[in-house]
DNA sequence: GTCGAGATTATCT
DNA sequence: GATAATCTCGACC
């Protein structure tokens, strides 16, 4: 599994639609990703150089990125790319397909199955994934990556959510499965307006 | 369904 | 002190 992610963010998103992510009791299968290019990607939080929020996406492969945002949400990614070269994958959406109730229990709003894990946060919240899981092993830890034997069918489309200057949405580098019912319908980034 | 705006805090400048 | 890879709610179509 490990060669599969030793790739550019580009190349591995694709291969994690349609895999699972297995946390204990519930497992979610991915539908929808993003692709993060590391340094020469300006909607990266790599953009910047390393720091102690992204070392773990200069890691190696393999390993569960966590990352606080806004104040009060958290998002997974995949890292890829060999150590020392920031880059990964992050997982913005998918169905939950085990342990249903109990990530509807940790979900208070949106009860019903499609937004279970439709948004990089929510997915977190069903999944139970906290922000001192980040740097964990995927095939040991306590967040399981199970990537599928064969390729699902995928489109590809501009990025949504990065509020970077100069349009970082402009990259291709968001894909998701087609038809499925949890795939985010999210706007486009807007800039945020200061108070 | 789409659109606008506020919430809230770790991390960086 | 400013920023942010988001979510939720309310208003409108």
């Amino acid at each position: 599994m490990l060669e599969l992610l030793n790739r550019p963010a580009i190349e591995v998103a694709p291969l994690v639609l349609g895999a699972v992510v297995r946390v204990g009791e519930v497992a979610v299968r991915i539908t929808e990703v993003e692709a993060y290019m590391g340094e020469e990607d300006p909607g990266s939080h790599a953009f910047r150089g390393p720091g102690k929020r992204n070392a773990v996406m200069y890691g190696p492969p393999g390993h569960l990125y966590t990352y606080f945002t806004y104040g009060m949400h958290t998002c997974a990614n995949v890292v890829c790319m060999p150590e020392g070269i920031a880059s990964a994958v992050l997982l913005r959406a998918g169905e939950v397909i085990e342990g249903q109730s109990v990530a509807a229990k940790r979900r208070v709003t949106s009860q019903k199955s499609a937004d279970l894990a439709m948004g990089p946060a929510r997915l977190v919240v069903a999944l139970g994934i906290r922000l001192d899981d980040a740097g964990a092993n995927l095939q040991t830890g306590r967040v399981r990556l199970e990537l599928p034997e064969s390729q699902s069918p995928f489109s590809a489309g501009p990025r949504t959510g990065v509020a970077g200057e100069g349009g970082t949405a402009e990259y291709p580098w968001r894909f998701w499965i087609p038809g499925e019912p949890s795939v985010s319908p999210y706007r486009a980034a807007v800039k945020r307006k200061r108070r």
